[in-house]
DNA sequence: TTCTATGCAAACGATTTGCAGGGAG
DNA sequence: CTCCCTGCAAATCGTTTGCATAGAA
């Protein structure tokens, strides 16, 4: 967060209310927003900011490496702020995205580069399934749904 | 293709120029399409099927697993053909789609159910990182761009 | 004939853009 | 003071929907 002001401040970026905002609501909002969310996190503040700068100010963010995006399959882009680089998996089922080691697909990476040629960037899109939680709701409509 | 018109007649759904039309479209286009591309393939056909058609279609031919659909980071969804399931890597520079080897992603599917419960269903989002062509480009600029 | 899929146009949500004014540096 | 950032409104893009009709079964 502070980080952020003084990365902004350093490439002779404004630091405005209106960013402050959005950087506030990217701290704020537990799991990996949309840019829809922000936009609403940040209209429920007191700062008075248009949904347009909103937009301009993540893509900004984004340029300046500051944040940076997930591509999840069905909910469209997320932002959070880039601290540690870490693996998103979405579940399909309930839209929930759940953080991953880093690691799991280190080895897919190597085979990857070996048999493609293709130089994986793990972090940029989100796995796809079905989380533990919806798993389990399955499992229990299976067995309880019909006795 | 014509596993695809039995399979509707099986279900009772109609065969139509339209839906003809659309899975034409997919056997003919080489890439991975979005539903766009596919609206502007069908659209340059002789048929004359309205882009909300196209849309419905893939949407009935998806349900009725004739197509399978990819999220792709930045070019959106992506339809193609249900024959073999199998992987896909897009390049982040150039926005090509590329097959990927289906077992690659074993090891991680076994290893996220392991410790984080979460079932993994590799082919409904593509990998993000950078293709070889891309890679090969960028080290010619490397050299060749600075003697 | 019956009932579904189509065409059309309009609505729709998410994102972008041109322009003029306000505030950061 | 200067120029970037913002607010506003309108345009744009991709996708969906309601309704009357053509056409497959």
């Amino acid at each position: 967060m502070d980080a952020a002001v003084a990365t902004l401040r350093l490439r002779g970026e404004r630091v405005t209310d209106a960013r402050l905002a959005v950087l506030e609501a990217l701290v704020a909002l537990p799991d990996h927003p949309t840019a829809e969310d922000v936009v609403a996190a940040v209209e429920a503040g007191p700062a008075d900011v248009h949904r347009a700068t909103v937009y301009r100010t993540l893509e900004t963010l984004s340029t300046l490496r500051i944040v940076t995006h997930v591509h999840v399959g069905h909910g469209g882009t997320a932002y959070h702020l880039q601290d540690v680089a870490h693996l998103h998996a979405q579940c399909h089922d309930c839209g929930s995205v759940v953080d991953v080691p880093d690691d799991v697909l280190d080895d897919v990476r190597s085979t990857l580069l070996d048999v493609a040629g293709f130089e994986m960037d793990p972090s940029h899109v989100a796995l796809s399934g079905r989380c533990a939680a919806c798993r389990a709701a399955e499992n229990a409509d299976l067995t309880g749904g019909h006795p």
